[in-house]
DNA sequence: CTGAACCCTTAACAATTGTTAATGGCGGAA
DNA sequence: TTCCGCCATTAACAATTGTTAAGGGTTCAG
């Protein structure tokens, strides 16, 4: 049988394996949450409050700069999500966070975080070994942006995130590969023309 | 009194306090080494198997691309530094990590870090705390690649690093920040003519 | 002292991207 | 259904960066 929690528990049980009683009080501090497209969970200027874990749909996290909107990350199914800087630190971040598709997350709140970390010792693990994922996934990023060209990054994201170009605006995924719009259109055109040989 | 373990503790302390016990356990574990400028530490395709603290000097991440060197992050004194990826996984990395001054580090191999995680389990807060840091940091750089234009990077580097313009080859600098030694010292001149004005 | 290697700068030209604007398609709201 | 707004594409032009090459300065080894 699959309940809310299902994926959820596969993830944390390959960071370090959890009891059953580790796990019910994880179910009574994680809560269901269902959020309809297009919802603003974390304005900029605000200290952001909650982590998510994504069951179903995709969050965009973005800067907003002279009225643009930066996407800074595209977070899938089973991902932690949050404006991670304002969370941890507990301070305004820069960053919004906002429902691409019709979610239903999985939300904790930071005090209920810290409670975590009290209660289940062993938190610590999972959120060291997820934090140091995502680093190493951000400099996974950051290299593309260092050794590859805007024509290689979208080939590399075209390849890895095929399903993405499909469920999400394009000038969402430019502006998340560092170009406007009409660059990406111009790559595209450019690369269906060389497959034509 | 000022020993080897001076700021390394003093960081350490910012994140966990520790006992003397522990403090004692880490001495034996972490060692002291002195690395003349331009050493490798860790070469592509082979597994990282140090993690550095800097006492003194500083250290370069970079990947290599054609025969060229592309800088990832230059670390600076009483930072961690490593091929992180490499370590962390235990897998065989595409980042060398080298010296770019004389340096004198504290270093921990793998094994002595999983042996530090058993007998100090607060090292387990310390070192979530320092990947959620690195995350933060790499994030906010990561940013500036989707913000900012190469002056405004330039710029930006200039304001938190100006020993670095001085103690580092302008190449290497340029290759962070993801352009050319060509470009860079166009945008130098650009700049200088505008502080004139 | 001298030569070689390295590096920063500059110039000229090529290539790519950004900017602005127009077009047409698509989907949601009244 | 119709209208409006959003979005992808395309074109034309401007701006920036990349590429290649040359010159001059500095450092370091012999």
């Amino acid at each position: 049988m699959t309940s809310d929690f299902t994926h959820f528990f596969r993830l944390l049980n390959t960071l370090s394996e959890l009891n059953e009683a580790e796990k019910e009080i994880m179910k009574t501090l994680f809560h269901v949450r269902h959020v309809p497209k297009k919802t603003i969970l974390t304005q900029a200027g605000e200290t952001a409050n909650e982590l998510y874990f994504i069951n179903k749909g995709l969050l965009r996290l973005y800067y907003r700069k002279e009225g643009e909107e930066i996407t800074a990350y595209i977070f899938r199914e089973h991902l932690f999500a949050s404006s991670y800087d304002s969370f941890l630190k507990q301070e305004p971040g820069i960053q919004y966070l906002e429902t691409l598709e019709d979610c239903q997350l999985l939300v904790i709140n930071y005090r209920h975080m810290q409670e975590l970390y009290q209660t289940v010792p062993k938190m610590h693990i999972i959120t060291r070994k997820i934090a140091e994922q995502r680093f190493i996934n951000a400099q996974q990023i950051l290299s593309s942006f260092l050794l590859d060209s805007p024509e290689e990054r979208y080939a590399k994201f075209e390849q890895s995130n095929k399903d993405l170009l499909h469920r999400v605006p394009h000038h969402i995924i430019a502006s998340y590969l560092g170009i406007t719009p009409v660059s990406m259109s111009r790559i595209r055109k450019r690369r269906i023309e060389q497959q034509r040989k």
